[in-house]
DNA sequence: ATCGAACCCCCTTTTC
DNA sequence: GAAAAGGGGGTTCGAT
């Protein structure tokens, strides 16, 4: 392997008897694979929503529901009640507050 | 399938003999377990980055070299070329082009 | 505007006199400008959220007032009825429903 | 003005004597005209877009022209050239490197 | 602990 | 109507 010897600046990787590259290699590859898997799993979940849809649910109330079950009911009520709290202050009451 | 019938005005849901309840159930959890599998694989592939980093890599330029890898050579080298175009055009030129 | 026929493959722009490569500078300093304002207002909403702040306020229960208003009270007491008729399906009920 | 007594718990912002909500309401349609703005400004910039389009060039690169713009020959040299490091490293070379 | 930046996700719009 | 691209918002992480 001729060349490559001085004029590596400073903080490159420098490749040394193809060790770093090859190591460099290991890494995108193996990130390539996860983000494969994540796009196929992403795919499903596509699906999962067509389906859903095909059954008569709309995937956007689908999505709310995902999102509030992922937090605890004390978190939801507190902000549920922040925000009518608010709104009151702001004469926003929809009907009876 | 008894009764129910009134008070379902059209495209809601409406749990009839609990059969729409469970079938939206399976739906989220279907959802929810694909979810948490992205999750995973992301903390995985945060995890290589974190690697590569204390290899010495810099995982911004990783990024890079990554959104690269998953495009043809020709879209690149159209890309390139037509950016380049428009530098001159526009007198960015760096250095010599 | 006649000519311009040889030599420009198909779509690039390909400065003519410097006509191309004028306009194409228009169009980009023009955008900038415009990204250039758009960058100061939202460092002004970011202050006044700020002072929203300082005030004793939650800057995320104002978002989310500020998101409620932009819909009509119709979609939004449309969607939480769906919401919570899902809920309902899928036995979330917080409490009394 | 006493009364309000019962019912406003801690931390909530708690309208006294009509200061509170008007504050809040001061903040709300201070951030609401900022982004009706910043809004117009958006849809100046898609008719820039859309003019420069019919001009014949392609909005996309000229998104990545405007992204480079916005950085320091420096950064943009610095970085290409570590892009170019790591796909030699690599062995992606395209051509003539 | 606050600030800023990077990343990820959602949504809207446009295209085919 | 579906797929793709771009823009905006939110969140999380790192840095100070």
């Amino acid at each position: 392997m001729p060349g490559l010897h001085q004029a590596t600046p400073s903080q490159q990787p420098a490749d040394v008897a193809g060790i770093t590259g090859a190591h460099l290699l290991q890494y995108i590859e193996r990130i390539e694979r996860l983000e494969e898997e994540k796009t196929e799993l992403g795919e499903h979940v596509k699906e999962v929503f067509q389906e859903a849809k095909s059954g008569g649910f709309d995937p956007k109330i689908i999505r709310i529901v995902l999102r509030e079950r992922k937090r605890t009911p004390e978190e939801l009520d507190e902000e549920e009640m922040m925000v009518h709290l608010y709104k009151q202050a702001l004469g926003m009451t929809p009907a009876a507050s």
